[in-house]
DNA sequence: GGCCTAGAAT
């Protein structure tokens, strides 16, 4: 009877099945069997193994005998549901409390949480209990500890165990491929993978996602298509929403057309993590048309389905649909979380919302028990100072419990120029002064601020501390995509075989715009120099060149895609407004903090950004 | 009976 007991638990545990499991539990304890043998413990693993946390942590508190099987089950529980933290608090009670010794797996589950939660000095405390026990011999425990070491960054740690291991297995290979791969150390991640005796889809995964995260887009794609000429089938859609993750990311909208797919070939279409990888990949790929059908093809929407499409919109400037969806979406039942209310705050920033930003930053807190971070006080900060209310932000700003960087303190005294806020703006400089500036927009902001307030004194100081920081600004660059092919300008190239055809464009678009009342805003250029070379700084920004080009050589009437390392220019911003009036054509530029939709003579950002 | 590896939204 305890056999088959135990069996059918089990298969409750691995079909995630708690109303079945549920019921075994009423009859265990009818029977009177819910202290007998294995079985207390199995329950505490299949409750959570169907997600049951709490269950499984009654089960474990009301327990008269634990041993230290039931310490395992238990942190092992915490660790599924994420919450590693409360697994590190209740580890002492093993001693004090239980009077037991932690033997190999609960070591292993420690570890795991120390992993999770970054914590590298838990963690090599454990590793000092670790190698005092008598299980110090023992791999899986020394598996988990590359796992921590890689995690919280000390990979040559990690790689010192994982030299100690006498018969590695798939786990610790994985582990120790994604601990260089997640740093960047592309070469040594690659070299472990090819040392393998039988590389497995998981240990692709660990070296291709490690890749993605660490940065390195082009080896990742490379090592994609390598790991299918190998021959490995991919047999689970874990890779597939890393490599769409890195699509987004990349804004290479082909490339992630292209694993879209592959994943409608292998049929991971249901896939919820695929499902909403799409989403956000699509977004970000500038197409917030495909995003949506992506969103409604989604079945079983999650808090981050809903999340993605809401964040997506708002970049887009689409704030309307964006709170209108927020609606539907607690019509669902579903509760919104941290992330989702950046989003949306962040919309009704950008179309000047201030009240129903205000609400929901207030209902964030009141009615779903949600704590603001410092991303939410920022998007507050930012409706409020864009929207011209100044008093309230520099309020907020004092009675806030965190310090902003460099790029808020920037967008406030942005705002202060816009709304002819001098004594603020001056007060705002100081701040920003004091704190140390490196970003190369700053110093602009800075001096035109003191210019304003004829401080001519102070400007003059901004420029000397920017030349002695010899400060420079990042070479600016723009990518047009065509179709499957693409073409990236730098500011200032000239070298371009087609340069001939795109300054006979410009000049003329040029001369429209300024029969159309264009004024360049010379104000955005860094250097020092007369009106003139300023205004052809501006004329060879890397963003119009992008655009010359795709006027050029796209199909004719096509949307024009364009991404941009850098924020888009001021000046820019209006010529492209000129522009896709003049020309007729939609253009879409992705900067580095949105979207920007030109049509009709207008942007999608309403001039905010 | 319980342990270790790869994935989505700011």
């Amino acid at each position: 009877m305890h056999h088959h007991l135990l069996q059918s638990l089990r298969l409750c545990a691995t079909g995630g099945n708690p109303f079945h499991g549920k019921t075994l539990h009423a009859l265990i304890i009818k029977i009177g069997l819910n202290q007998y043998g294995a079985l207390p413990n199995t329950l505490i693993s299949m409750y959570a193994k169907c997600g049951l946390i709490k269950h499984a942590v009654q089960l474990f508190d009301e327990m008269p005998q634990r041993d230290p099987v039931s310490w395992a089950s238990i942190l092992t529980a915490y660790n599924r549901a994420n919450l590693p933290n409360r697994s590190i608090a209740i580890f002492p009670n093993m001693f004090t409390r239980d009077h037991l010794q932690p033997d190999n797996f609960v070591f292993a589950s420690l570890l795991n949480s120390c992993a999770a939660l970054n914590h590298l000095q838990i963690g090599r405390q454990v590793h000092a209990q670790f190698v005092l026990s008598e299980f110090s011999f023992d791999e899986v425990t020394k598996s988990s500890l590359v796992d921590m070491y890689a995690k919280c960054g000390s990979v040559d740690i990690a790689r010192t165990v994982f030299d100690t291991i006498c018969s590695p297995n798939s786990v610790s290979w994985t582990a120790m491929i994604n601990g260089y791969a997640r740093v960047g150390r592309k070469s040594e991640a690659v070299k472990l993978l090819k040392d393998m005796k039988v590389q497995n889809l998981f240990s692709w995964t660990a070296l291709i996602s490690g890749l993605i995260q660490s940065g390195h887009f082009v080896s990742a794609f490379d090592l994609f298509i390598e790991m299918q000429k190998e021959g490995v089938k991919i047999v689970d859609p874990f890779i597939l929403s890393s490599v769409i993750g890195a699509s987004a990311t990349f804004a290479a909208l082909e490339l992630g057309k292209q694993v879209h797919c592959l994943v409608l070939k292998l049929g991971f279409e249901s896939s919820l993590y695929v499902c909403n990888a799409l989403v956000d990949m699509y977004a970000k790929g500038s197409d917030i048309t495909a995003a949506k059908t992506a969103f409604w093809y989604t079945g079983n929407k999650d808090v981050v389905s809903w999340t993605s499409i809401i964040v997506g919109l708002a970049q887009h400037g689409k704030a309307k649909e964006a709170l209108s969806l927020y609606n539907d979406m607690i019509c669902t039942g579903l509760k919104p979380n941290e992330v989702t209310f950046v989003g949306l705050i962040y919309a009704c920033s950008h179309v000047g919302l201030v009240k129903t930003g205000r609400d929901l930053f207030k209902s964030m807190v009141d009615d779903y028990g949600l704590k603001p971070n410092l991303q939410h006080y920022t998007c507050l900060l930012d409706l409020y100072s864009r929207s011209g209310y100044l008093d309230e932000a520099e309020n907020l700003l004092n009675t806030m419990p965190f310090e902003i960087d460099e790029a808020v303190w920037a967008s406030l005294l942005s705002a202060c120029k816009r709304f002819g806020k001098t004594q603020m703006g001056i007060r705002v400089a100081n701040r920003l002064i004091g704190l140390g500036v490196k970003d190369p927009s700053s110093y602009i902001l800075l001096c035109n601020a003191y210019a304003g307030a004829s401080m001519w004194e102070n400007a003059a100081k901004v420029r000397k501390l920017m030349s002695a920081f010899d400060v420079k600004k990042e070479p600016g660059y723009s990518c047009v995509h065509l179709g499957k092919e693409s073409e990236v300008f730098y500011a200032g190239e000239r070298g371009h075989p087609m340069k001939n055809e795109m300054l006979v464009l410009l000049k003329d678009l040029d001369e429209k715009m300024r029969k159309r009342g264009y004024v360049p805003d010379v104000s955005f250029v860094l250097h020092d120099m007369g009106k003139q070379e300023k205004e052809d700084q501006l004329f060879w920004h890397s963003e119009r060149l992008a655009v010359a080009y795709g006027l050029l050589k796209g199909v004719p009437g096509s949307v024009i895609r364009v991404v941009k390392n850098l924020r888009v220019c001021g000046d820019c911003h209006t010529v492209l407004k000129f522009i896709c009036s003049i020309v007729g054509r939609e253009i879409v530029v992705r900067d580095a903090s949105r979207f920007h939709h030109f049509k009709d003579g207008r942007c999608s950002c309403s001039d905010f950004w």
